[in-house]
DNA sequence: CTGATCATGTAATTCGTTACATGATTCC
DNA sequence: GGAATCATGTAACGAATTACATGATCAG
């Protein structure tokens, strides 16, 4: 592949109403970075080297904002840019599917230790799970807004997604929790 | 925190058993891999590392196994080591969390593509979840033993998590499936 | 004898985060 | 006037993958 998963977050989000850096960034906070994450220090050269492809293109300032001397780049897609995330959308390729979850990984470690400090980390990948569940939560109402106003249809049924999984995974550690005590019985043992 | 987690990852396995470099690499890849992986890059170095900070000692071969000239390094855990080990499992530390779905992504940003492509795309989404499902039953069997012989409860118990999120996941898929068929009802619309 | 597996390591590169540097504008 | 936000970028660093290099042993 020539494009990295990040130039295509770039390309999308361009089609989707972003037309600068900063706008990127800001929406990817609230949208892609559960799924996919980028940074400044990935956004910026990024949009550089897309722009040197021919995959997007400086715009014109738009007329409702009166030049504020406020310097800011604003681009926009071309149509190589929108063929290129058509062409990557509809693409067999492979895909990349990666997790690094550290609660799972010290629960799948924790013979290592007591049922009592099991259950407490239980408790604690919940509490996190339950956070981002709020954060879902929160940022409900701007993809129902996209939805309704400007046709956009899947990032509300990809966060609906997001907040089914992120329920699944909190009533699983409930149940383990459950497990772990009616199994550990009377005796609570420690163990090395 | 000191140690990186990959580190805890070489402790922990060490502490279910595994002596050598190789071992630790082989049991990540039918086990941890799936929420946190680990490369031969990352693991020979950081054995050097835990061995000269006291968190693990080479350890003398096993009598069972008389000296084949066959070279390699045994390591056992030191007390610090086992001690850095259950220090960090019941830590408060926040649990980094980290996922990169490219399906999801796509997902995502299909608003760009008809319905069509919509659903091809959930279905390879699926079949990519189909594929690490059957992976994880395939490892069911070892999981068990490990619990019945060797008293380890964590594995099999984070297995079946695993499992049941990947059956989440296919569940979704289809009744993503059904809903975007219905949704786009006769006339399937295209779109740029 | 040959291919699979056991076994250990390093070097180059890629990917991504974090911190830093800078400065304008807007809202209170 | 000061804090928050808008806005763009770079440099240093860290984490991790990939490819490479090497060689022994074991099963057929």
């Amino acid at each position: 592949m020539e494009l990295s998963k990040t130039a295509y977050v770039i390309l999308g989000l361009l089609r989707m109403g972003c037309r600068t850096g900063y706008e990127i960034k800001s929406l990817v906070d609230v949208s892609t970075r559960f799924f996919w994450a980028a940074s400044y220090g990935q956004i910026y050269p990024e949009l550089k080297r897309l722009e040197q492809a021919g995959l997007i293109r400086a715009a014109p300032e738009p007329a409702e904002e009166p030049d504020t001397g406020r310097r800011r780049k604003s681009y926009e897609l071309t149509e190589e840019g929108g063929d290129a995330l058509r062409a990557w959308l509809t693409s067999g390729t492979p895909l990349h599917f990666e997790l690094r979850h550290e609660g799972l990984l010290r629960f799948f470690l924790s013979d290592a230790v007591g049922v009592d400090e099991r259950v407490e980390l239980l408790r604690s990948i919940r509490s996190e799970h339950e956070r981002v569940l709020g954060e879902l939560r929160s940022i409900r109402p701007r993809a129902e807004g996209d939805r309704a106003q400007r046709r956009l249809e899947m990032p509300l049924m990809t966060l609906d997604l997001g907040i089914a999984y992120q329920r699944f995974i909190i009533d699983w550690c409930s149940d383990a929790e459950r497990r772990l005590k009616r199994t550990s019985g009377a005796g609570a043992g420690g163990a090395a």
